[in-house]
DNA sequence: TTACCCTGTGCAACCGGTTGCACCTGTGCC
DNA sequence: GGCACAGGTGCAACCGGTTGCACAGGGTAA
């Protein structure tokens, strides 16, 4: 900098003018500087800027899934929109022996403009370490409270199970199973319970309960080996795609047939639930505009960090393709909730 | 800093020193520190301390397929074994309109300490540009090359091509194609130069070429459709499995079967290769290794950014599964090459 | 012409740390 | 008792920028 500024023959606080934004520089000094900066290969350093203005444009992005599909699809709309801001993303890979609070005073000694934490089985300790480091925190795929202690955005879980049990009332189905993902997962537990509170009123109605150890496809096919073993349900709701798809194959190794013997859904629609031998009939959760909201959320936070922490959910909606059985009946599909 | 100095009645220096490793400090002073810190909530400051010893532990990890499932792995592995070494994955996520030189600035202003490239499919400019800037810069699934401008660290494609190939002959199939991933993409290339150097000797055998346009399910799916409409080969070698996985998808919804009418070999060998309802045939990629060698690669060129670039192989192997069917006659699996 | 304002610039302090150097103190040895 | 030496500490400069403030210079209104 004090090159340019030498051979631009102007002081250095004009050379941090031009390349600062709205500051006042005359248009004959501006490019004197530019000139010197192209010549050198000069280009301001972020992080010596951030230590005045406090801006790194780094945010943290925390996650803890790096096994379920659908997390690809998700750092890549979060890397793509945060970069579209000039915003850029750390990454931060959680483990279960991680621990909360080492990583957010790591995210807090690089000063992160704010963190988003993408994950649906965080545990509660996290949210709360991460809180306390005072830079602005969203929780994208976390659970709606009324008083939320972080900004929350998500799909609305309780609406995704009631819709899968719709789904599955609708197409005939009367044995039906729930099989969760891990059973401590918050999303989980609402997907769980909306599903529970449609089936538990509707009549001839036989529902079974169990959960998988993880979202992952191994746990899937896990559990769904014990169901079948034991004797399964006529159809289940499935808490993920990538879960669904353990299911499938457990239930295709078991020499059965999807939907022909057992029916499926998913919830997720991620990309592979598309894929023609997949096939996948899901709930769809709007990723896109989830990534969208919470990097608007973080963007308006760093301007105004005094927001009261909000809950915003989006609804889901029935993709149907091919793992259920048709509607037979009268009744329009998705039309009870 | 200022007030922990104060509280514990030192030098900032004396701080400074508390919290540099191999600093010499004496226990009595350290100790006033720590309480002082502590009790301050201090910890200091990644950006600031990095301006001056000229290490910011950030990592810039670049990539351009965010739609092939290995990357999750890829990612989830690179962010463990960083995290590990206390370094910092800053994410960057190239498309094709990104401006090299553009991605290139912009993680030399953030001063990363080192930048890996994870892509096979990244166009020349891209290490060009990344390689003017002076970090030290390692191309993790790069094209080995006799003088390289960067440190390469990859598999030997076109063993990879041998093996399938090999592969593909031991199994008696004597019409056989390659369904390549992107033309452009050097680790096409080199696949289909080590496939067609085995088969070109071979006797009695015809091998056809095409190319799908991406490394993703789409492109292999509708490469794959065109080539059955055409009237298919009795087997192909996939780039990738990922477009293995595509083609067998449009095989299947032609209503043929892999591999009783048509045998797949894919390459990657990644997670989802495993899954039993796909379970496919493929050459396996070390992925694991390469990554492990990458970082150490770059740590090693932080200590020392004068090491002559060099590449670095390792070989794959096959994985036997189901979509090729089984070897008839004599001879050694894979001991052609 | 004088008074006033406005734009553009440089000075110097500051952001939050690190580090070369000088100095002080205590110890061990002759 | 004198001296060399080593470990520990603080001062002050520096890393690469930003910014409040004072001020110069030119234009405009009175």
């Amino acid at each position: 900098m004090k090159d340019v500024a030498e051979k631009a023959g102007v002081s250095r606080s004009a050379v941090s003018r031009t390349f600062t934004e709205g500051a006042s520089v005359s248009t004959k000094t501006r490019s004197k500087v530019e000139r010197a900066a192209s010549s050198l290969g000069y280009r301001p350093n972020f992080l010596a800027s951030s230590l005045t203005t406090r801006r790194t444009k780094l945010i943290g992005l925390v996650s803890d899934n790096f096994h379920n599909p659908i997390f690809l699809e998700v750092f890549d709309l979060f890397t793509r929109s945060l970069q579209d801001r000039g915003l850029r993303p750390l990454l931060v890979n959680l483990s279960s022996s991680t621990e909360p609070e080492k990583s957010a005073q790591m995210l807090q000694q690089y000063s992160v403009d704010g963190v988003v934490l993408a994950s649906s089985t965080l545990p509660p300790a996290f949210a709360e370490a991460f809180r306390k480091s005072d830079a602005p925190i969203v929780h994208s795929f976390g659970r709606y409270t009324d008083a939320p202690q972080v900004h929350v955005v998500g799909i609305d879980n309780r609406q995704g199970g009631q819709l899968a049990a719709q789904a599955l009332l609708d197409r005939g189905y009367r044995r039906i199973g729930l099989m969760g993902g891990p059973k401590d997962a918050t999303s989980t537990q609402d997907r769980a319970e909306g599903f529970m509170e449609v089936l538990r009123n509707a009549p001839g109605v036989d529902v079974s309960i169990s959960y998988a150890e993880a979202y992952s496809f191994r746990a899937g096919r896990a559990e769904m080996t014990r169901l079948v073993a034991e004797g399964p349900a006529e159809a289940y709701f499935c808490g993920d795609d990538v879960l669904a798809i353990g299911a499938m194959s457990a239930i295709e190794s078991a020499g059965l047939s999807v939907p022909g013997d057992i029916g499926l859904i998913g919830l997720n629609d991620m990309e592979m639930a598309g894929w023609e031998n997949i096939n996948l009939t899901t709930i769809f959760q709007p990723v896109e505009q989830i990534i969208k909201t919470s990097i608007e959320l973080i963007v308006a936070m760093i301007e105004d960090p005094d927001q009261a922490p909000k809950s915003q959910l989006f609804q889901c909606r029935l993709i149907e393709r091919g793992t259920l059985r048709p509607i037979s009946g009268p009744g329009e599909p998705g039309s009870g909730v």
